[in-house]
DNA sequence: CGCTAACTAGTACGATCGTCCTAGTCAAGG
DNA sequence: CCTTGACTAGGACGATCGTACTAGTTAGCG
């Protein structure tokens, strides 16, 4: 809607995901976007909760959007690869806090409503939705394409987090071929026949 | 050393799962250990640092003595499912807010030192090497199994996260059945001779 | 008993938190 | 011109944060 409410949901998003949602105060974010208080109560009368909330929201129709985007034009492998290196481009190279701002909401301590989780499942389920999708498409077993899809964001996400701990791309390279390997032997014994005697 | 400091760790430990590092002041941690805040810096004269580093080592030593003790006794497949099990049990079935104490500490976003990233690092990075020592004694590729350990480890704290956003243990059921499927195919494809021509 | 050192209890301080409130600005319609 | 409504700017409130300080209590040893 307004200019000004986007640019504090881009700010916020950055700022969650790099100092989580509780180590954010509303004043890093009006500082960042560079507005002033006033105006927090004015887009965002239910206060940081909603914030909490839009920015669940904006990040993740980006990214899920993305990803289904990918899912539709590509093999699995392909669509998960490239998904996977953006996320990689985005989230550690050149900063300081990688993280995943949508991490960050899930993680809130205040959230007495569920609204912020709530709001984090749906673009959780979103994207394991749209990881399955492509599998089935290419001929694999729904039930292993569903597991494989949920242990694909699990995993994007907790290696996010290893290599904030290490400071180092490497954790989160190491998961990629594992979750990449894994999709190619998926792929190599699809529609149910197995390689083993 | 000191009981007194021993129960604080404990009780900051459940304290930083449920609520977050940033979301845990120390007036809980006094409170649920049932001590008072002149404590604070007699046992922790780094401050709330030296307490986050403290909860780390304590919780990493558990549960990586676990690992280990399970990988070192039986074979690759029932050691993680054992401990994946393990995690469900502690971190999922009961708990209001599921979640790991050490990412909480990963994830703080006073750390300037980068002293609280480093000690979780410590834990992730001494699971990861107990799973993929385990899996090279069961005759797996090196290269393989130090990539399956990371995707386990980051899948299982990931997996942690999208489970307390749904409030359902589902998340980590499909993402354990799918960590468990790859691990099968890894051990029957082993010392490197692929099963398809 | 009396002394010393380790430990506990509780209060106080400045800073910052989320929230709320009241002026001030600006474009559109009569 | 003036009025009206959407929006912006910035300060003020009570609560809580991490930190620091000074008494009070307990245990060990000559």
């Amino acid at each position: 809607m307004s200019a000004t409410r986007d640019r504090m949901v881009l700010a916020a998003a950055g700022l969650f995901r790099d100092q989580g949602y509780d180590g954010t105060g509303f004043r890093d974010v009006v500082k960042a976007a560079g507005t002033s208080q006033g105006v927090i109560y004015h887009h965002f009368p239910g206060g940081k909760s909603e914030l909490g909330v839009a920015v669940s929201l904006a990040v993740g129709e980006w990214v899920a959007a993305g990803m289904e985007a990918a899912c539709a034009a590509m093999s699995p492998h392909d669509a998960v690869s490239s998904v996977l290196e953006i996320v990689e481009g985005n989230l550690l190279r050149g900063q300081v806090r990688p993280g995943c701002p949508i991490v960050a909401v899930a993680l809130a301590s205040d959230d007495d409503s569920g609204e912020l989780r709530a709001a984090s499942d749906v673009f959780f389920t979103r994207v394991r939705v749209a990881i399955a999708q492509c599998l089935v498409r290419d001929g694999i077993d729904a039930g292993e394409a569903e597991d494989y899809a949920a242990l694909a964001v699990s995993a994007a996400e907790g290696a996010v987090i290893l290599s904030r701990a290490r400071r180092d791309a490497e954790p989160f390279d190491a998961t990629r071929r594992a979750l990449l390997d894994q999709l190619d032997r998926l792929t190599r014994g699809r529609s149910g026949v197995d390689a083993a005697p």
